[in-house]
DNA sequence: TTGAAAGCGCTAACAC
DNA sequence: GTGTTAGCGCTTTCAA
């Protein structure tokens, strides 16, 4: 994949050595440790070195540190915008690092997930794992041997970046209490999905505190296709307003409910989760729970090169807040 | 990352080879080239290994034999379901060839995209470069010296995934014309891309054969507030049909004329290219060209693991056909 | 401040 | 069929 010159070779460390009429180990402090040679010789190496367009070879500095200068995340997949918002910013923030990273999809399915999370920690310095699916016991063991720091999950000792939906949902029924609704449902996610429970289990804390009575509806798919099936059930569930798992579903309701005729939201007020580009987008336009999934991505990457710290000290599971955005999909109720 | 019993240390080939009472070597071989071993002999190393949970150090492996079981791909924006749809289809037939992949997001900073691209190429096989703002000669450079394969862009001698906008637009064109369209706007992506002059000219050569004349407007930036700003323009351009250069645009064109009271479709006709996922979730559902997405990344992962062939074979630049997707914001003009 | 040399874990001749 | 051995390109003791 590189070339001196006519050879086709890559240059060396050697080639570097000869040229600059120094010893390959001089080479290799100028370049790694510049402090360890005399200035006039640092730069004489690093002409030799630029003139040759030598580029070290991460394969064998990787042998003998024991680093591959790579970063992994696993996600269950990539045409959902939430996953690829999150790789966005740790790619971004593993470059600034001097990181590469690998992607893995596994099209949610947990065996393929699981391969792909035993397969990637081998060849990275960490690993993000944004697994909804797969389930504890291999988690903990890979993260036993590797560094590993999950997304929206909480396993013990291990590291993790966490949305707090609790404060988003805490502010979403406290909206729609305000316009006066006082039944809601809530079209579940995938049961064994961590985000789903702590949705679930936030709506159920929250709505008493407002005077709101929740009627739990699913589990549908995370997808567009099961918002347009959950949308039957809405209409059979004499509620006022409907919360939906995530935006990608609320926007399958939002479909079917309009050719039933059912206007958004004069008859049916509607709410997603995650604030994709396109909750901003469609019409009326959703009023959803914003995720922080720039900041998610940025900081697994910073848990991941903090590395485990001190022997005793706690392992970090930090949690970031979340945020109700109000836009057209919310009225009083008629 | 890997680890041995107790020890901590991951289990190397000497282990294995200890354990099973054979050679290195054998071992080796026995994981590689099965045939080479006798079955027996084979068996052994294989439990022994399982045993030790052994992993081969691909670092080690890739010293070598020079191949990294890696590839790569820089896109521009990884927010842009275009390029993660290809992306998806990059990562599934790459892992399906046992390969693993590097994404890199230059966020359409060219500079950043050169810097990307070479540093990508030294640690992959083969790379997929889409980056509509790199120009031409750090392309051919690296081409030159690595495994490069190029999507949705030409270049001499270099193999490529292209789509083939020209049959979407004939299609489009002759949609709008057998609608009664007579005038009709073309929103311009940036002047350097690649898929922009390949969208323009293809109307150019369409728009005459059905009788419709084109006025070209722009650039805009090929994003929302883009779309927005083009609305302004359309306005005063004395068309009956809009072409926007993609969805998100389109999306944008379609927010500012609703503000404005134009109605999409009966006062103005409207279209994009991509035929992303929201394009058919917007409301009214958006006409548009579909391009082959997963086929291409498919398509980009053959053209880099079949290799250059034959020293006088021809470089494949294989092209994949466009279509069009009537939905609802086209119609007949008033 | 520099050089010589010993490997990192693996594969690929080359012998047997 | 299997073992011995020489490196792949680099970093890192240890001496000088």
């Amino acid at each position: 994949m590189r070339q001196r010159g006519i050879t086709g070779a890559p240059a060396t460390i050697r080639d570097v050595a000869r040229q600059a009429q120094v010893s390959v180990a001089t080479v290799s402090r100028a370049l790694s440790s510049p402090n360890l040679v005399r200035e006039e010789t640092r730069e004489r190496v690093l002409n030799a070195a630029a003139e040759l367009g030598y580029q070290p070879n991460r394969a064998a500095r990787g042998l003998i540190t024991g680093r591959t200068g790579n970063l992994g995340i696993v996600v269950p997949d990539l045409d959902n915008p939430f996953f690829t918002g999150v790789l966005k910013a740790v790619q971004a923030a593993a470059v600034q690092a001097d990181y590469s990273v690998f992607v893995a999809d596994s099209d949610e399915d947990p065996v393929v997930e699981e391969k792909l999370v035993r397969t990637m920690a081998q060849q990275v310095d960490g690993l993000i794992v944004c697994s909804p699916g797969l389930s504890d016991a291999p988690l903990l063991e890979v993260a036993a041997k590797s560094s590993l720091v999950l997304l929206n999950r909480v396993l013990p000792d291990v590291p993790a970046a966490l949305m707090n939906a609790a404060n988003g949902i805490e502010q979403l029924v406290a909206h729609l209490a305000e316009l006066g609704h006082e039944r809601v449902a809530f079209l579940s996610g995938p049961d064994t999905s961590w985000s789903n429970t702590q949705r679930r289990n936030g709506l159920r804390a929250a709505a008493p505190k407002h005077g709101l009575t929740v009627t739990e509806l699913g589990p549908y798919p995370p997808r567009y296709e099961g918002g347009v099936a959950a949308a039957e059930d809405v209409l059979g569930a004499e509620v006022t307003a409907t919360i939906a798992y995530n935006d990608v579903m609320a926007l399958g309701v939002l479909a079917r409910l309009r050719e039933e005729g059912v206007r958004v939201p004069e008859d049916m007020s509607l709410t997603g989760f995650d604030d994709l580009v396109f909750a901003g987008l469609c019409d009326p336009a959703m009023t959803t729970v914003a995720m922080p999934v720039r900041e998610a991505g940025r900081l697994a990457v910073e848990l991941l090169l903090a590395g485990p710290g001190e022997d005793d000290a706690p392992v970090r599971q930090e949690w970031l807040d979340t945020k109700l955005v109000v836009r057209a999909t919310t009225a009083p109720p008629r």
